[in-house]
DNA sequence: CTAGAATATTCCTAGTTGGTAATATTTGAA
DNA sequence: TTCAAATATTACCAACTAGGAATATTCTAG
């Protein structure tokens, strides 16, 4: 999950992200694209790799690059994990505050 | 949304919003929780707070934070953009490869 | 008004990481 | 087998950032 987040928080692997949502891409595909240096995007891709975001097929000597489903929907029912939240404690900043207020009383 | 990713993805700030989804906290509160210093734990809630994750409210020398749903209602509609991908074209690699074949062939 | 609690800010350092350049590796084609 | 294309890897550097220590700020209580 945290590999996920360390994986997409950078801006170009997050392009990269945003590129393969449309098809499968090689590496000089995505680099012609985004506009960066092979080797860099060499780098990138390897991340998204071990962090399980993107899988490799090789083919001749290129290699296509895809998105793997798992990790985003391991990161969609994180996030429904929330859902819960802004519904059944629309504000419970008034809770809160009486918590602190028995505090200070004993 | 770059933003909140990198918010996100530094792992006591990740830990924090985990915290917070059981409701709002003061910075001490959290300091404890996490083991961590309160001067760290100010400035991962500072940028927390720029990437509009959480909002603060001020009481007496507290600050109670809590978290905001927007950005993560923003993210879900980020992932759920994903979704069809993983259906329509579960897997387009083999048109992918006659496309190759076809560049190959011009 | 003063002391102390809670929090924010500043300065510094060490570790991490993205970018570049150069090089290695693999593969198809002549 | 030799060349060129596609990709990966390595070494290096600059920039960023998390953590720690010290200090500043804000507020309450007495």
């Amino acid at each position: 999950m945290n590999e996920t987040l360390q994986a997409l928080a950078e801006p170009n692997r997050f392009k990269i992200v945003e590129l393969l949502k449309k098809g499968p891409l090689t590496v000089g595909e995505i680099a012609d694209s985004l506009h960066l240096r092979q080797p860099q995007v060499s780098k990138h891709l390897k991340v998204l790799s071990e962090a399980g975001l993107v899988q490799v097929q090789p083919e001749a000597n290129r290699r296509i690059y895809k998105l793997r489903a798992q990790p985003f929907q391991e990161f969609q029912n994180w996030l429904h994990s929330f859902q819960q939240i802004w519904e059944g404690r629309l504000d419970s900043l008034d809770v809160y505050l009486q918590k602190l207020q028995n505090k200070k009383k004993k």
